[in-house]
Order: structure tokens, then C-alpha cells, then sequence
RNA sequence: GGCGGUAUAGCCAAGUGGUAAGGCAGAGGUCUGCAAAACCUUCACCACCGGUUCAAAUCCGGUUACCGCCUCCA
């Protein structure tokens, strides 16, 4: 039984879709007006694991997450590289594509942008208008976020510390525009030069969080499973996504909310963030460093946890991928001398395995604990993988299991070592040289695979090789 | 000021009452012509102080350090 910790409530629940075997999740995506960094590539990942492990336990998964492509950062980034908006958003839009792929995160069921909803966005508004709890000034839409009575519900904050925290806001221009400092933008009045849609209200466009709420009742329904983002987002965004969506449908919003830590860096583990100028890219990254390490590294800590992002993780979470590699070659190495049919006990094992697997990852996706249980399996692969006698439905189950573990955290462990016809060519030799016990020239055949990247393993079931 | 998070071996990191998972690195061993890989063994006074309890890393109180949200941010 899958538990999940939900912002809302603070604790770990057992989680009930509202569909039985059905998820609808919604994730927080990004502002496309800048290549994103690792920080939200780590929030990417983070999502696309539960979404996998959801998968893996049998659900339909619906996942919706966002590419927000208006607002004033767009238009800067589009003076600053003097082009459109619109150019400014395909640029950034292609380059998440890319560096999500790389990241072996699985495409959302949509990606939803906010310039293809304007119309159920001023909808929105207007209904919140028509209803009272929003009203226009000058141009702009503004929420009474005191007329919700569920006001911080999510950020547990008092409604009293968040007027204090507003207040201390030094926009004082549009502060002084709402009937109140908490009050948030729904619709923007244009300013000259600015992207503009038509509403009741004049030009203008939307608000900073209206587009999530639309997005996820139009593609997703009124209440929706899960609604997942970064740990910054669940104030001010989240809680007024709550606002807007609840008082619009008259429905709870979402069920469970869930965010992920931040990634850290420097001695003394500070956010990684585009204002410190702390922060590099995923592109940088991934040209730097094995996509699949990235990944696997990122994937490996729990998602609430805050994650250091430092080389030493990367190598390590490297090492791992290698062990996994290895383990699973050792197996399909056995192929050539396996007898056919299945070993019923071993199978049994494996279930056992499979059993651990998820009652690690149904306490709230603990992904530590899933880890330990395969490198428990990874042991008793390689045992079997050195069994005189084996059977070959075996060693494809526990090979085709290992690739089901490890996929969970987006980790591929690729195709089945092919046997390059010059690489058997030199191993042949090379083992004629060892019978005749000629180790000078059998060590020269060695150094020089070596050297081409390729190590070569002596076993009692033969040579093998593999890539470095 | 309000709310929240983190502190476990050289490093990463599980663990909400019963005497410290797992990985990397290190040490020893088996196997090997030598290697490699694998397998076996080994490696912790759980930030500090006090309390509750037969029993605490785990519960309670306090202290310290660092981080985050309260303003765009994954």
C-alpha cells in the first residue's frame, strides 16, 4: 500500500486515487526564458521517478506539466537577444526537450502551454470576478485572498504573518492598486510594448498563477491526484493555484501535494538559484558529465531531500551504474552454455526480491531503501551468474528484472553485449597463446584491447569483454 | 519575527523504542599464470546537554550550527 507525504497535511497518507487504477498528476513546469539548470532538471526527475514507480504498481498515469511561455522575464530575454517572445519560448522550449531527453525523462501525457489557453484563462477570471472574489483596477485582476477562508491552508502560515510579510514588500506601486497587500494578480494590464491579449479588462495578460490552474482543470478535471513542484513553489504559487482553482469549481483542487527539496552547493549547502548566480545549467552539465550518472544520481535521493550536487556524487552514482552493467553482462554471458526451462527456486528468490522492492518504495518512494534491495539482487545475480548449471528463462527473467529495477530511477543499462567479430578474433588468439602458456604474448593482446577501451575478463565459463 | 528543513563512519545515505540497511573508498581473504570481475570477511561512542523508559539515533525539553519559504524561482 502506497503511502505518499502530503503538504497539506504534513504526514504521510495512504494514497487512494480518485479513479481506481488511474493517476492524474500535474508538475509545475518551467518559465521558458532560459536554459534550465540543475536544479530544475533535479525537480524533472524527481517527478518522472514517481510517475515511473506509479507506472511500475500498475496505474494508468495522466501527467500534465506546463512550459510557461509569457511574462516580463520572456520579454526581457527577448530584448536582450533582440527577438520575439515567441522566438524567445521555442528557443528555451526545444532546449528542455533536448536536456529532458538526455535526462531520460519520459515526455509529459501533454506539455501544456499558457499562450494556448488565454481563453479558459480569462474564463477563469471572469467567473472569479462575476463571483466577487476578484475585482479590477486599473486594468488589472486582483484576488481577495482574504474571502477564501482556506487562505495558507497549504503553507500553514496565519493569515496575520503572511499580511506582515506582504506588507514588507517594497512593490509599492501595485501595492498600492489592491484593496490588500495579500491580494494576487489574476490578469495584468498591458504596458506599452508588451504581449497582449484582449479581455474584459482591456490588454493585458495573465497573472503569475492562473495558468497552472487552468491548465491542470482543463486537462486533468476539477480534482486531480497529485500536484508536485519545488518546495519554493507551495508559497506564494501553489497556495494561490488553491485560491483561484477551489473557488472556480467549488472542488478541492488536488488531493496531495508534493514537493521536492532544493539542490545545494558550496560548503554550506546554499539553494541553487538564478539570483545567487550559483547555479549551472543542465546543458553545461550533461556536456560535462554521463547524462545517465546525472540522472541516476539525482533520481537515487529522496525527493524531499535536499540534494549536494558535487562530482564525488557523480562518480559514485557512476560506479553504481557499472556494477549494474557488469552484473547484468555476467548473466547474458551465460546464454551460450544455459540449458533450457526455468529454475523455479531462483524465480521465487527474485519474487521475494520484487516484494522488498516495492514495500521500500510504497513508504513515500523511498529510493535508498529500493537501492539497497537491488544490490542485494545484483549480488545474487552475480552468484547464479556463476552457477555451473543454469537455465536459460532464468537468466533472461533476472536480467529483464534488473532492467525494471534500475529503469524506475530512469537508469538504461542498453542493448546486450554484441561480440565484435576482430574483439573474438584477438580473444581466440590470445587464449591459444595462454594454453601454450606464452603470457608475454597473450599480456601484449591484453594491453592492446586495453588500450582500445576494452577489458577483458578470464572465467571458468570462458574469456569475456566489455567496454570501459 | 512567523513557518519549515537538516545534523548518522573518509564520502554518499537508510533507519519514528529493542541495541546502527545499502553504496563508494579502505583493509584482509578466495578465485586467477598475472589481472579484471565476482564472492566472503572487516570498518560508527548516531551535533551537544538534560529528561522519560527495563530499553532511545529514534519520544520529551533545551542548546548549537547550517539551509529554505514568507518577493520571480524546481
Amino acid at each position: 500500500m502506497l503511502k505518499v507525504f502530503n503538504t497539506l497535511t504534513r504526514e504521510k497518507e495512504t494514497f487512494k486515487s480518485i479513479e481506481p487504477g488511474k493517476v492524474r498528476m500535474y508538475v509545475c513546469g518551467p518559465t521558458v526564458y532560459n536554459y534550465i539548470h540543475i536544479g530544475n532538471a533535479r525537480s524533472a526527475v524527481a517527478f518522472d521517478t514517481i510517475r515511473r514507480y506509479l507506472e511500475f504498481s500498475g496505474y494508468q498515469v495522466d501527467y500534465i506539466s506546463n512550459f510557461t511561455d509569457i511574462g516580463e522575464k520572456l520579454a526581457r530575454t527577448a530584448t536582450a537577444e533582440n527577438t520575439t517572445v515567441a522566438a524567445v519560448a521555442a528557443k528555451y522550449i526545444a532546449a528542455v526537450n533536448e536536456d529532458s531527453a538526455a535526462l531520460n525523462i519520459e515526455p509529459a501525457t501533454y506539455h501544456p502551454r499558457a499562450t494556448e489557453n488565454i481563453k479558459e484563462i480569462i474564463a477563469l477570471v471572469t467567473d472569479l470576478v462575476a463571483q466577487g472574489m476578484a475585482y479590477e483596477v486599473d486594468g488589472d485582476v486582483y484576488f481577495r485572498a482574504k474571502k477564501f477562508p482556506e487562505y495558507g491552508k497549504l503553507s500553514h502560515q496565519p493569515l496575520s504573518e503572511l499580511e506582515v510579510g506582504a506588507s514588507q514588500r517594497t512593490n509599492s506601486e501595485e501595492t498600492a492598486r489592491k484593496e490588500d497587500p495579500i491580494d494576487f494578480a489574476l490578469w495584468k494590464a498591458a504596458k506599452p510594448g508588451e504581449v497582449f491579449w484582449e479581455s474584459p479588462w482591456g490588454p493585458g495578460s495573465p497573472g503569475w498563477h492562473v495558468e497552472c490552474s487552468v491548465m491542470a482543470i482543463k486537462y486533468l478535471g476539477k480534482t486531480i491526484d497529485i500536484h508536485g513542484g519545488g518546495e519554493d513553489l507551495a508559497f506564494p504559487h501553489h497556495e494561490n493555484e488553491i485560491a483561484q482553482s477551489e473557488t472556480f469549481t467549488g472542488q478541492r483542487f488536488a488531493n496531495y501535494w508534493l514537493h521536492n527539496g532544493f539542490v545545494t552547493v558550496g560548503t554550506d549547502d546554499e539553494k541553487m538559484s538564478k539570483s545567487l548566480g550559483n547555479f549551472v545549467t543542465a546543458h553545461e552539465a550533461l556536456s560535462q558529465f554521463n547524462p545517465q550518472a546525472i540522472r541516476f544520481f539525482m533520481a537515487a535521493t529522496h525527493y524531499r531531500r535536499p540534494l549536494r550536487y558535487t562530482e564525488a556524487g557523480l562518480d559514485d552514482a557512476l560506479s553504481e551504474i557499472q556494477r549494474f552493467k557488469i552484473a547484468r553482462a555476467n548473466l547474458l554471458y551465460r546464454r551460450k552454455d544455459a540449458t533450457a526451462g526455468n529454475d523455479d527456486a531462483i524465480d521465487g528468490q527474485r519474487r521475494l526480491f520484487v516484494d522488498q522492492f516495492k514495500d521500500a518504495f510504497d513508504d513515500d518512494f523511498n529510493v535508498q531503501n529500493g537501492l539497497a534491495v537491488i544490490h542485494e539482487y545484483v549480488r545474487f545475480m552475480n552468484k547464479y551468474a556463476v552457477n555451473p548449471n543454469v537455465k536459460l528463462d532464468t537468466l533472461m527473467a533476472l536480467v529483464a528484472q534488473l532492467d525494471q529495477f534500475v529503469g524506475i530511477y530512469g537508469v538504461d543499462l542498453g542493448q546486450t553485449v554484441g561480440l565484435d567479430a576482430e574483439v573474438a578474433d584477438l580473444i581466440v588468439k590470445r587464449n591459444a597463446a595462454r594454453a601454450a602458456k606464452d603470457y608475454q604474448t597473450s599480456d601484449e593482446i591484453r594491453d592492446q584491447l586495453t588500450a582500445a577501451g576494452i577489458i577483458l575478463e578470464d572465467t571458468a565459463q570462458g574469456t569475456r569483454w566489455r567496454r570501459k
